[in-house]
DNA sequence: GTTGGCAGTCGGTAGGATTGAGTGCCAGAC
DNA sequence: GTCTGGCACTCAATCCTACCGACTGCCAAC
């Protein structure tokens, strides 16, 4: 564990190189630290925490700069809470009680606002669909022979798949479909249902069967709904064009970002750092996440990612502002 | 007009400057474009045509880059018709053979197949709504007061809107809302109905109205469901990190790309060069569009956005292409 | 344990010469 | 008239070199 001097002084180099991304040096740390002591006694303690791997200096002659372990640390240990700018503050409150409209939109806003405080990429995945149960389920012809079937969840996803039937299927045998898929799934999950009793007609169990399948295929594609919001920003905060161009392209891959938050959460941590993050194209990235609760339960994920000097106080105020208010906006409605 | 050798040469430096983002000069143009006359004809030649407008020199020891005037001349004139890999054309055709699903889905792989045909950002806009009929509507109840609203349209558009009533609504006044809304709507268009007859009973009526007018509120805020995909490869078509920036920021304002699109489209072109774009932020942009038919309807516009020195060619193909395949593949269900 | 001093390292920058890709123009050939 | 080779000229890019300055590590003194 690092004495106290010795964490200050750490402290004092990620905030500094969070700022300025440039290597620090021990007579800047003196200057704009605030620290007691002579230049000379910081090279002594930085020579230390180098040693001990919080802090590396990419060329003898250069500043220091902090490593993963050192970026931890501080996340760690040393950040303080809750600052967030009471502007900031106040608009997320704002936002919150001003937003209305459909859940995706929301959450789409959300995303937007997420970035706008932090600066970063913002990510929302919505609620998954397993908690959900189901409030309303029809089947609508668009054409002959295809058929969108329609699933409101209780958590106010609407879930949409189009089947192409067999045969054509008239107006009434949709609805009786619709009727028998309804009377067994509604006010359960989506997930629940394997297999429902036959009604008697093969030609209806044959519509119900594909629209069951439909909707549970449709699990493995594209699992949560997910949006991302603010990615140009991230340009700004790397300067090598090919790093930009990895980033980005992890972030429209929207599955790689799903995984990648739950992997993160899953792990129980709330801020993940450079090869924490486990991608490679990533390396250089750090991501905050947390979950928000829709009525106690946890529902969906929240997250940020920036680069690894990411201003990392803000972020996680930030991200536990939004999540928290999120979640009580959801629980309402 | 351009006689024939300049027109020639006019495409040479075009055709080399898209190929090499290199100011190109006459020793050049003689190698590699196969042009049968000495380097100093050709820079008489390049003389005329910078004087007409068609090229401009960076600086006076440099090589020609094409001007606006001279992207349009190679577009109109000069393009090829029909320029695409015969193996992206195979992609295309087993993209439309293979995709199912549901229709935002798949507008939402047309844009990634789009994108990486081009190597550029694809853009995919949805049919606007104002055509579309409405197939079935439904008035679900998520919470006390609070009320989703879903409507199928014919065009497989599934519009939603949360509601927040003033007083508690029971299941029964949802379903007399939900048939009230349904036997003056099907079968028409979102847009048509302004007020319904009353069915009165003030409460339903109070219902039906907060319906409406969230649906059609809707309209303004987000008129079509717009896809972007591929915008990471923008990153590489420009050198300045400002650019990159900006270009992406616009791309993630999805209002703004369908006003573009849809300005451009009005405009009676299929390519919007530079300041032709009317953005000033994509100013080094060009792009490429086209609407696609439904059932020998116009339904939707996709493009393409990339640097001005964008392979028109291809990008022109790829986009009527599958602007083509895509309207027959929708046209089909 | 702390400090001031000092030698040493090395990236970044500024100045200056050089290079080379390019032009414009002109005089002569076809 | 049109094309061509030749020549003088321009100017960004490149490469050197020297220098500067921001660092460090180490040591001796406090």
């Amino acid at each position: 564990m690092l004495d106290e001097r010795k964490a200050e002084i750490l402290r004092a180099v990620v905030e500094e190189y969070i700022d300025t991304a440039q290597p620090v040096g021990s007579s800047r740390l003196v200057q704009t630290g605030g620290l007691q002591v002579s230049p000379a006694t910081v090279r002594n303690e930085l020579s230390v925490l180098e040693r001990e791997g919080y802090l590396i200096q990419p060329h003898t002659s250069a500043g220091r700069v902090p490593t993963e372990k050192g970026y931890r640390f501080f996340v760690d240990q040393l950040t303080p809470k809750g600052t967030l700018q009471p502007v900031q503050r106040q608009a997320v409150l704002d936002f919150f009680s001003r937003t209305h409209g459909e859940l995706e939109q929301m959450l789409h806003a959300t995303s937007r606002l997420l970035s706008g405080l932090t600066d970063y990429a913002a990510v929302v995945i919505s609620p998954p669909h397993e908690a959900a149960t189901v409030r309303a389920i029809q089947l609508v012809g668009l054409a002959p022979r295809f058929v969108l079937v329609v699933a409101v969840l209780s958590n106010g996803v609407v879930e949409k798949r189009s089947l192409e039937l067999t045969g054509d299927a008239e107006e009434h045998s949709l609805n009786a479909a619709s009727n028998h898929l309804a009377a067994h799934l509604v006010g359960r999950p989506l997930g629940a249902a394997g297999k429902l009793p036959s009604c008697g007609d093969p030609d209806l169990d044959a519509i119900v069967e594909t629209a069951l399948t439909a909707l549970h295929h449709g699990h493995d594609d594209e699992p949560d709904h997910v949006f991302v919001g603010g990615a140009s920003r991230m340009v700004a905060a790397f300067d090598a064009v090919d790093t930009v161009r990895q980033v980005l392209s992890i972030l429209e891959q929207q599955y790689v970002v799903v995984t990648l938050l739950k992997d993160v959460l899953d792990r129980g941590l709330s801020v993940a750092i450079g090869s924490e993050v486990g991608h490679e194209s990533l390396a250089e990235c750090s991501v905050v996440v947390a979950p928000y609760e829709v009525e106690g339960e946890a529902a969906g994920t929240i997250g940020v990612v920036g680069p690894t000097r990411m201003k990392y106080p803000q972020a996680l105020a930030a991200v536990a502002l939004v999540s928290q208010r999120l979640g009580r906006r959801l629980s309402e409605s």
